[in-house]
DNA sequence: AAAAAAC
C-alpha cells in the first residue's frame, strides 16, 4: 500500500503481551536520530500503549487506540510518524519538496500546542519539520511557517480549514492522519470539519484515532474513517485512574466556593486544578480565591488565547498554585505531578468526570480527586458512579464553617471584621448595589453569604436510578450520512 | 444546562 519500506519491530505482539516490562524503545528499530531524542529525555521503556501501538503503526496499519492522556499516547503515534517519514526524508529546502505528510488533529488549542512540543522534541535530531496551527492567534506567523514547508502539522480543525481556504497549506500529500481525543472532537461538534478535512486527503493513507472513551459514536466514527483498524486498549474503557483517591463532599449550593477555599487551605494544597462548569463560575472562583490571598488564575474559552497560555504557563512554572478551569482543560493537558484535582461543580457529562480526575495520578503517581456537590447534583453523581462502576466515598469536611473563612485564625482582622458585619441577619432578598463594606478591588461577594450550617454531609446518598443514555441524535445522523431534512 | 472551536 505504501511506497515505503516496511519497518517492523523485532518483537511480535505476544512477546509484548507476555513481558511488557522487558520491552525497550531500542527494540523497535527506530532510526538513531529518534533513539537519540528518546535517550536525551531519559526514555528507555515504552508505556503499555507505546509497546502495543508502535510496532503496529510501523507496519502501516490503521489503529484505533483507547487510551487516556498521560499513558504516553502522544509518543505512541509521534515516533512511528517520524520513523515512517524519515524513510523518505528530503533535505531540499524548497517548500514543494516539503509537503505536509502527517497531520495531527486535536480538539483544543492547548492540546495541539502540547502535542506539537512533543513532536518537535522527538524530531530534534532529524531534518523533519513540524508546526502547530490553531485559532485565536495571528494567521501570519503560522502562514509563513506553513509556506516555508513542513512535513508534520498539528492543528485544531477550524484554523486548519481556514489555512486550507487561504491556500496556505495543501493536504494532498498527507500520508498519515491522527485524530487525537476523537471523542472530544465529536462532543464538540467537529464532525463536519473532520469530514471536510478528510475529503481533502488522499484516499490512501494511514489513520490513527485515539479516544479516551469507547462510545458507540466513536466506534462508528472509526468504522467510517479507518481502514481495517487494529484496536488497542490499554485500560478498561471508562476506567478511572487506579491510583486516584476519590471523595465527594456534599454542601449547600451557596457554600460550594467556601468549601473549595476550605479544602485548599486545610490541605495546604499546592498545584491544584479546580474545575468549574461555567466560564463565569471559573472567573469568579479564581477572583475570590485570589482575594483571599491564594495564587489563583482562571482559564477558559472567554479568555484571550494569550491569557490562556499565560495562565497555563504560570501554573506549569509554579507561579500559580490554583488553576480554575472549565472543561477546556479537562482533557489532554499534561501537567506533571499534579497531586490533586477539585471539582467545584460535578460535570454535566459523566465522561468528563473521568477526564477531569485523569489530570491527577499520572504516570504511576498517586492523586486525589475531590468533588463538591449539592442537593441538585445527586443525579449527576449517580450518573458518574454508574459510568465508573464504583461508589465514590462521601466525605465530611472537618472544621468547615461556611460563610467566608470566618473560622480560620490564620486570616487577619480584615476578614474577621467583614465576617462579623456580614453575620447580621438579613432577609432572604438580595441587596443589589448597596454594599457598605470597603473593598480593595472588584471582588465577587460570594463569601458574603448568610451563615447556614451544612447539614447534609456524611451519609451516603441512596443510589438514584441511572439516567437513560442520552441519544446523540446529531452525531448519529451525521455519521449515518442522512440527516433528516 | 455548558463548554469548546475560524474569521
Amino acid at each position: 500500500m505504501w511506497g515505503w519500506p516496511l519497518l517492523t519491530s523485532k518483537n511480535c505482539m505476544s512477546d509484548i503481551e507476555n513481558t511488557p516490562e522487558q520491552v525497550k524503545f531500542a527494540d523497535f528499530g527506530l532510526a538513531p536520530e529518534i533513539q537519540r531524542a528518546l535517550t536525551d529525555q531519559g526514555y528507555v521503556h515504552p508505556t503499555p500503549i507505546q509497546a502495543k501501538a508502535i510496532p503496529i503503526l510501523l507496519q502501516g496499519r490503521d489503529v484505533m487506540g483507547a487510551a487516556q492522556t498521560g499513558t504516553g499516547k502522544t509518543a505512541s503515534f509521534s515516533l512511528p510518524i517520524i520513523q515512517l517519514l524519515l524513510a523518505h526524508a528530503n533535505t531540499s529546502m524548497s517548500p514543494a519538496r516539503h509537503p505536509v505528510r502527517a497531520l495531527v488533529l486535536a480538539p483544543t488549542r492547548e492540546l495541539a500546542v502540547q502535542v506539537a512540543e512533543n513532536v518537535a522534541a522527538y524530531c530534534k535530531h532529524t531534518p523533519l519539520r513540524s508546526t502547530v496551527v490553531f485559532g485565536g492567534m495571528d494567521m501570519k506567523p503560522q502562514t509563513e511557517k506553513l509556506r516555508s514547508g513542513v512535513e508534520i502539522v498539528i492543528a485544531t480543525p477550524g484554523r486548519l480549514l481556514d489555512h486550507v481556504e487561504q491556500k496556505n497549506i495543501s493536504l494532498g500529500q498527507v500520508q498519515m492522519l491522527v485524530m487525537d481525543e476523537a471523542d472530544r472532537m465529536l462532543d464538540m461538534g467537529f464532525l463536519p470539519d473532520l469530514q471536510r478535512i478528510i475529503n481533502l486527503l488522499p484516499k490512501k493513507r494511514q489513520n490513527l484515532m485515539f479516544s479516551a472513551t469507547f462510545s458507540p459514536e466513536i466506534k462508528k466514527l472509526a468504522s467510517s474513517f479507518l481502514t481495517d483498524p487494529i484496536t488497542i486498549e490499554v485500560a478498561r474503557s471508562n476506567a478511572t485512574a487506579e491510583r486516584v483517591t476519590q471523595v465527594v463532599y456534599k454542601v449547600n449550593e451557596d457554600h460550594k466556593r467556601d468549601a473549595v477555599a476550605h479544602i485548599l487551605r486545610q490541605r495546604e494544597l499546592k498545584q491544584v486544578i479546580v474545575f468549574s462548569n461555567t466560564k463565569i463560575g471559573a472567573s469568579r472562583l479564581a477572583r475570590g480565591l485570589a482575594a483571599e490571598g491564594m495564587k489563583a488564575a482562571a482559564i477558559h474559552g472567554d479568555k484571550t488565547q494569550q491569557e490562556r497560555m499565560q495562565a497555563l504557563d504560570a501554573f506549569k512554572k509554579g507561579e500559580i498554585d490554583v488553576l480554575v478551569a472549565t472543561d477546556v482543560a479537562a482533557r489532554g493537558l499534561d501537567i506533571s505531578d499534579l497531586p490533586c484535582v477539585i471539582n467545584f461543580d460535578l460535570p454535566y457529562n459523566a465522561e468528563d468526570y473521568v477526564h477531569r480526575i485523569g489530570r491527577t495520578g499520572r504516570a504511576g503517581a498517586s492523586g486525589d480527586a475531590i468533588s463538591i456537590y449539592s442537593d441538585k447534583d445527586e443525579r449527576l453523581l449517580a450518573d458518574i458512579e454508574k459510568l465508573i462502576k464504583q461508589t465514590v466515598p462521601r466525605g465530611t469536611l472537618d472544621g468547615f464553617v461556611p460563610g467566608g473563612f470566618r473560622s480560620d485564625e490564620r486570616h487577619g482582622d480584615r476578614r474577621r471584621d467583614r465576617t462579623q458585619a456580614d453575620r447580621a441577619p438579613r432577609s432572604g432578598e438580595r441587596r443589589e448595589g448597596s454594599s457598605p463594606l470597603p473593598r480593595r478591588e472588584k471582588v465577587d461577594p460570594w463569601f458574603l453569604k448568610p451563615y447556614e450550617p451544612t447539614r447534609s454531609n456524611g451519609a451516603p446518598a441512596a443510589a438514584a436510578p441511572a439516567a437513560p443514555a442520552k441519544p446523540k441524535q446529531k452525531v448519529a445522523a451525521l455519521l449515518g450520512g442522512l440527516p433528516k431534512g
